[in-house]
DNA sequence: AAGTTTCAGTCAACCGGTTTCCTCAGACGG
DNA sequence: CCGTCTGAGGAAACCGGTTGACTGAAACTT
């Protein structure tokens, strides 16, 4: 007898337990503007457990309420670095009462789209963002509607809704390390401009190697991709007129991707890695230990931004006021074999 | 004058069209069971253009109708096979009037919460399953509830709703390429076992290995990770009581991270790719062609997959008989530096 | 003892669509 | 000329919650 397994309605736990609808509604959504005994309380509890009782997400949303819903737009699915990011998203928001779902937003192209079908359809309550680019036409469609919601890892200037991580910290722990082992002359891999995280790694790599005093820090961009890396490298690695040498002797890459395409550039050049250029790359992921050598990286808290992100928006839907945050967990650096002394076999 | 956006109401394209909401609804949902004048259906589109008006989703499911919302449950977002299936579901279901929802299934952890905060809670119409395993818990709530739903890429004996690759052409295409460059013992690193890529992947290897006649044709299983690949590697290439030689030249491996770990452990076994070792891998991704040396694959059709299973399940949603299905596109070999044959140099 | 608070919850109107059953006007048939 | 049929569209119930206004009883005041 295989039973229907009807959903149980909100009046069905207020007969049971003895009560009305907005009984049950104010219990359940935990509201301090109803007076109920804890007796009353407790019996509204049990009936919604032995019924399994779920409200519709829809007549929810409809009556007003919210969703509790909330989207993450990421700009790449295939970069790990969301990944990690949206696990973390999705844990937190689960603990605050939220369900956090996973849109890609292939640059801008399907931005519009995307935020059509959550948010103008009234799917969710707010969105993390993690695709902004100045000028990126979701921008306009934000501020035109009252959508709550907040950036991440790129940030708006003036937004007063960034969140963020140390990322400049990132630069100095890696360039330390370089230095430390007696490099003098290191390349830094950056990423797109107008990006933040980009523009702010770089920076914060050209002041450090001047406190430092380093010979030489030259800078190339190439996008957060493995073929970023490898022109950006070929230019950071050709000689100087007249010179055989490449002019530095490690790369430090604004993103994973970008160093395995420069680790693939160095051994095209017929350079060894570390013996002839050392490399250090950002964001510590599984892939990372298996590369050959395996690659040393600063790992970012990553997981960390999401549950992050997701807590200043969630704050946000409920009327709180918004300011930047930055996740306080520091970069790390992870040490493998991808850095050695100029010179040195590991 | 900030204007307020006021999201256009059913209501509102009525007015405007000068009929009433149920004509609307009718009209815009495509309804045949309702005779319009051409002309009134004109004005209805044409108001609705108008206004930009959206229905909310909230109120379509609640009135009984669909939420227009298909969710993918993936077992592993940070492995990138999935994200093309992902992108190829997003497209069509989008072409469809679906949107496509994803979600992570941490293998069976989080696959209840999953499914209760999409189906129970009325987020969406049906799933895309690819991360049933046997004995998967999700599989209990599917037959509980009478949710549409297909599996793709695992498939589920005799549900009648999988949808699936031509896996085993991959094997056979993979082992020809390197039967043709001369190799006559080929060591295959499959899946775990119960994941039917995974094991149909491993038969078609062993039959056709018999139909070629290699002299050897070992198998070792290992997860679909960098890791799983290292140690299988490792298993195959041991080389026999007192031989110093290993036993294959070469391997054929179910995923793309398990390749990646297969090259790391030949190299760590001061064997090089592809003069000693030949290696082959399945799924055609970006960081192939970016290995040292470039990873020779097999190019499953994921996005194909991806756009083939939106299409069965919208068609079960719409109530016509389901059928497991298999797409046409056939795998491809994608030839790069990581093959050649045995103790050539390439 | 009568009036005023406070407590503990209830009532009923909404939210924005969908769907079923009607109605009304004109065409058609006899 | 009257009844019936058909095409075109409308009225209202309903989906399952939420919410602010409201009520009845008990407790507290003066």
């Amino acid at each position: 007898m295989p039973e229907q397994p009807v959903r149980a309605k909100l009046v069905d736990v207020a007969e049971r337990a003895g009560v009305s609808k907005a009984t049950v509604s104010k219990v359940l959504n935990g509201r301090q503007d109803l007076s109920v005994r804890p007796e009353t309380r407790r019996r509204v509890h049990e009936a919604a457990e032995e019924l399994g009782y779920r409200p519709h997400s829809g007549a929810r949303a409809l009556a007003g309420a919210s969703t509790h819903a909330l989207a993450l737009l990421v700009p790449a699915l295939a970069n790990p670095t969301y990944v990690t990011i949206a696990r973390g998203a999705y844990q937190r928001a689960r603990e605050l009462g939220y369900l956090s779902l996973l849109a890609e937003d292939f640059d801008g192209q399907e931005a519009d789209e995307s935020f059509n079908d959550l948010v103008q359809d009234g799917r969710v309550d707010g969105l993390l963002i993690a695709s902004a680019r100045p000028g990126h036409p979701l921008l306009d469609a934000l501020s035109r509607s009252r959508v709550p919601h907040v950036f991440l890892n790129r940030s708006v200037a003036g937004s007063g809704r960034n969140v963020t991580m140390d990322v400049a910290r990132s630069s100095i722990t890696a360039l330390d390390h370089l230095h430390d082992l007696g490099h003098r002359a290191v390349g830094h891999i950056a990423g797109p401009p107008g990006i933040t995280p980009s523009e702010v790694r770089k920076e914060a790599f050209l002041r450090h190697a001047r406190e430092l005093g380093l010979s030489a820090a030259p800078v190339a961009s190439g996008d957060f991709t493995e073929d970023g890396g490898v022109s950006a490298a070929l230019e950071l690695l050709r000689p100087a007129d007249g010179g055989t040498r490449p002019p530095v002797t490690a790369l430090y890459t604004s993103s994973l991707a970008q160093a395995i395409g420069a680790m693939a550039a160095v051994r095209d050049l017929g350079l060894r890695i570390p013996e002839d250029v050392s490399v250090v790359g950002n964001d510590d992921l599984p892939v990372a230990g298996h590369l050959s050598p395996p690659l040393t990286t600063v790992a970012m808290p990553l997981y960390e931004l999401g549950t992050a992100a997701v807590e200043a928006l969630v704050a946000a839907i409920q009327g709180q006021p918004m300011g930047d945050v930055v996740v306080p967990t520091e970069p790390r650096l992870v040490l493998r074999g991808s850095t050695a002394g100029p010179g040195e076999t590991p």
